[in-house]
DNA sequence: AAAGCATATCGTAATATTGCAATATACAAT
DNA sequence: ATTGTATATTGCAATATTACGATATGCTTT
């Protein structure tokens, strides 16, 4: 096979999977961190600004967006690209709970 | 091509989206899950608590310990695998700073 | 309508990931 | 030494990702 077998784990499990493969690129990262950066948000900024072709950071995008990551809002004749605060949040809070967990147990081992 | 070109973007950039590709799958986080909740962790528990063959866990228990997530520490027969604290909180801190970052903005836009 | 910009999609090649059967390794117990 | 148990490695097939040139779409201005 090769297919993920996402049917064998909980919603959570792969709710928080697909948003952490979104984050899995070094673009998609340095692209949510411009838009974090900026105040406004035009997808041609971001071509500028990363080493990629165009259309590669197109798709890069598509996938921010279908993560949930970022929104995308026609502007005209270009796209404004913000960041989804909820999708962040949701992460966020996941490793703070994770966080807190650990920081409760008394490692047996290790 | 299609390889990931990691040269152009920041250390940084990169061991993010390192410990997140890591992160991007719904097994590697069931397995993180499970080193959370158990005090003892032999990987041989883990294989029983996952819907995978021996040999797939044991690869994504080998992508997590490349990734720095956690460390393995051979126990007699089997193998103690424990969380790396020092990651959890790496990504943890990434994205706190994300997240106060954003309070601060007030989004001209979207 | 035509020309020019911004972004998306298509097609395709290179590479990476996922999953597992078969096999190897390494220690433990007999 | 042999057998059993735990984990890793190898090899391979199926699928996914990454990257980009070429092309399409859709506004905007002329």
């Amino acid at each position: 096979m090769g297919a993920t077998k996402t049917d064998h784990f909980t919603d959570k499990q792969n709710s928080i999977a697909m948003l952490a493969k979104a984050l899995g690129h070094p673009a998609r990262i340095a692209i949510l961190e411009y838009l974090i950066k900026v105040d406004t948000c035009i997808c041609g900024d971001i071509v500028n600004e990363l080493p990629l072709a165009q259309p590669t950071v197109s798709q890069h995008l598509k996938e921010l967006k279908n993560a949930g990551l970022i929104k995308g809002e026609i502007e005209g004749n270009s796209i404004c690209y913000c960041v989804e605060e909820k999708a962040l949040k949701k992460i966020h809070d996941y490793f703070e709970s994770f966080s807190s967990k650990l920081a409760l147990k008394n490692s047996k081992c290790c």
